[in-house]
RNA sequence: CGCGGAGUGGAGCAGCAUGGUAGCUCGUCGGGCUCAUAACCCGAAGGUCGUUGGUUCAAAUCCAGCCUCCGCAACCA
């Protein structure tokens, strides 16, 4: 017999800003499983944490005046907050930075040093000074690093290095062997294509990295993400650590849940690095969709009400909780917009199941004082819905194991829908008008109560915050609300109900999209005001001389002008400074075509920060002037003046 | 020929690895009911499944070409 014992992971979150609805998406997700695999009685270790070294938090926290651990650790109090927030209900939340997992980490490392997995070798690479980081020939842009735009230089630095080229035809088996191992299935074959082409060592350590774990036996090198980063679903268990000793009992994990972008990290190098320490591999790792926001671009100014935790204030954790469940199906991409998020509350959480409880409620308390009475009468038309209710857990296991949670969640309200249909069918109120009916009412009633206690049983795993008021609404305690119940239909045989609040209020979709709406028109006017403001106060403070011997501009002569593919907005303007050509690019596209500028003489910044546009490094500005009708004035120079000529 | 994803009734999706009645949710329209949160139940309208060609007795489904849209700038599950 399978051990009944179950682990499941999250990615340990980046704590570089503070989360957003996807990383909530995806814990909600994982939240959903723990508790579901809770209730068939398993035991259950859900995981999840957060990832704190690395050079971003490094220079975020830098930025904002603080230590790294200061800026983390605002950050993870925020990150707690807000799952006590979603009622996640993780068992325990790794830190990276956390004491024990940093010593196993180290010796995890001296474990495949010694084994000869990792080697010390060279890392090279084109190095960006000003950026201290190494970028690969194919990340660059126009040959500059991809960051800052300056220029690369070809560098060695010592580095320790993962063989993972050794795993390939281990990893490739170990899919063939396991075919569930990568889910959705159509990831998988991205994964075999990828190590087909041929797998690289893994540069696992830096040394221009300073806020990581130090290699104990080389305090120079840094351990760089990947062992210490991945190694947390061993460590949280208590691999060579003594914090804790679950290790044997639920190692290997059943499955991790990632996002889809993370997903070769996880079927790739985390399976090679436990088969380098000879330990068993997890069981599963699947990689979710995305959930979008409406029109990509739209997200700056969505941003505020896509937050979370705005979204629970205003609508309740369940109802957020149900949308993201809901709303995204198996390993593809969702998209949220406020309307879809108020559809699927009224639709199915108020008009579906909160009308269903209260109309139950309602009539039992109508019809006999809020008690059934013990004398019942069943017909053959109650059959459909109780059969429906005795074969749902197994319907709901199977989708909940594919972890099609949507699918599971439309089986739960199939019932729900079969049960309002019931209550046509059998019409209450047309027994209600003699008492002879008693006993057939009186089992109608009760039906429509059974069938919501199978119905709230499972929406635990959901829905943790409501199904307890609607258990409670229908005589039952929360602790009756079990799987074990639910192998028969007719659990308790007296019941007794009491009528509590609407347990989803409906939304008035107009009027709420239209709050949205003047919120987001406020907050935009606001952003609008204040960038405004820092406008003229940057306009109005007087500059010294000095100031503006900063800007360095020059005369440059338009050598040659296309359109940026895909822009209707930029000129890729080819512009000689005097010594060479540089490519700038310019939003004036709806006002001048390249005829207009080719030949002739330009201003332009000559040290203003390059920057990537459109896939494009742009290497200056040309100064143009702002018309009233927002259009531009691009300023030319006199023809005589010479390229380079300098402007002062 | 850069990579990836997608084109199915008004909207959002399923179906496509194993060809053979085109299904679901929302919306619309009509009807029913009154226990209930203007909710619930029933019915109807609406699709030549992006396009062209091929394979086949048969193609949304397999093959080839073409067209269109989205992401790849930022952050990131």
């Amino acid at each position: 017999m399978e051990e009944k014992k179950f682990y499941i992971t999250t990615p340990i979150y980046y704590p570089s800003d503070n989360l957003h609805i996807g990383h909530s998406y995806t814990t909600v997700a994982c939240d959903a499983l723990a508790r579901y695999k809770r209730l068939q009685g398993y035991d259950v270790m859900y995981l999840t944490g957060s990832d704190e070294h690395g050079q971003k938090i490094q220079d975020k926290a830098a930025a904002a005046g603080k230590t790294p651990k200061a800026y983390v650790d605002d950050i993870v109090a925020n990150i707690k907050e807000l799952w006590k927030l979603l009622d996640i209900s993780y068992d325990r939340y790794i830190r990276t930075t956390d004491d024990y997992h940093v010593r196993a980490v180290q010796k995890i490392f001296k474990a495949l040093y010694d084994k000869g997995d990792i080697y010390k070798g060279f890392y090279e690479g084109m190095y960006c000074k000003p950026c201290e980081t190494f970028w690969t020939q194919s990340q660059l842009v126009d040959g500059k690093c991809p960051d800052c735009g300056r220029e690369v230089y070809a560098a060695k630095e010592e580095a320790y290095f993962f063989k993972l080229s050794n795993y390939s035809d281990r990893l490739l088996k170990y899919y063939e062997d396991n075919p569930q191992f990568i889910q959705p299935e159509a990831r998988k074959n991205e994964m075999i294509s990828f190590i087909k082409q041929g797998l690289q060592d893994l540069c696992v350590s830096r040394t221009t990295v300073k806020w990581g774990i130090p290699v104990t036996f080389d305090p120079d090198h840094t351990i760089y993400v990947w062992v210490d980063a991945l190694s947390n679903y061993i460590t949280a268990l208590g691999y060579e650590n003594d914090k804790y000793n679950d290790y044997e009992k639920f190692w290997p994990a059943d499955i991790h849940v990632v996002g889809k972008e993370i997903l070769r990290f996880h079927t790739i190098i985390w399976p090679a690095m436990l088969m380098a320490l000879d330990l068993p591999l997890p069981k599963r790792v699947f990689g979710h969709g995305w959930l979008l926001l409406e029109g990509g671009k739209m997200s700056k100014s969505v941003g505020n009400v896509v937050d979370p935790v705005v979204l629970c204030s205003r609508y309740g954790v369940d109802a957020v909780r149900y949308f993201l469940l809901r709303e995204v199906p198996f390993g593809n991409d969702g998209v949220y917009t406020h309307e879809s998020l108020i559809a699927r509350i009224n639709s199915d959480l108020a008009n579906d199941l909160g009308n269903l409880v209260s109309r139950t409620v309602a009539m039992i308390e109508k019809y006999f004082d809020g008690t059934l009475p013990a004398e019942r009468q069943s017909a053959e038309i109650d059959s459909e819905l109780i059969s429906m209710c005795e074969s749902l857990t197994s319907i709901t296991d199977k989708y909940m194991d594919e972890l099609s949670i949507p699918q599971a969640l439309n089986e739960v309200f199939k019932v729900v829908q079969r049960a309002n249909k019931y209550i046509d069918e059998t019409q209450p109120w047309v027994l209600a008008k003699d008492s002879v009916n008693n006993p057939r009412l009186a089992t109608v009633l009760y039906n429509l109560v059974e069938a919501l206690r199978f119905v709230a049983t499972l929406l635990q795993a959901y829905l943790p915050n409501t199904t307890p008021k609607i258990a409670r609404q229908m005589g039952y305690t929360a602790d009756e609300l079990t799987f074990d119940s639910l192998k028969k239909f007719g659990f308790k045989k007296e019941v007794s109900v009491h009528k509590g609040d609407v347990i989803f209020p409906r939304i008035d979709a107009e009027k709420e999209l239209a709050a949205i709406a003047k919120e987001e028109a406020e907050k935009k006017a606001a952003r609008l005001a204040r960038q405004e403001k820092e406008q003229k106060e940057e306009a109005a403070a007087p500059i010294t001389i000095e100031d503006f011997a900063k800007v360095n501009l020059i005369v440059g002569e338009v050598k040659n002008s296309v359109p940026v593919e895909k822009s209707d907005k930029l000129l890729n303007n080819t512009i000689f400074d005097g010594k060479r050509e540089r490519t700038i690019l310019s939003g004036i596209r709806q006002w001048y075509s390249p005829e207009d500028l080719i030949g002739k003489k330009v201003i332009i910044v000559d040290n203003l920060a390059p920057r990537k546009m459109r896939g494009l490094l742009s290497e200056g500005m040309l100064l143009a002037a702002d018309m009233p009708d927002g259009s531009a004035k691009v300023i030319f120079a006199d023809d005589s003046t010479p390229a380079g000529s300098k402007i002062r």
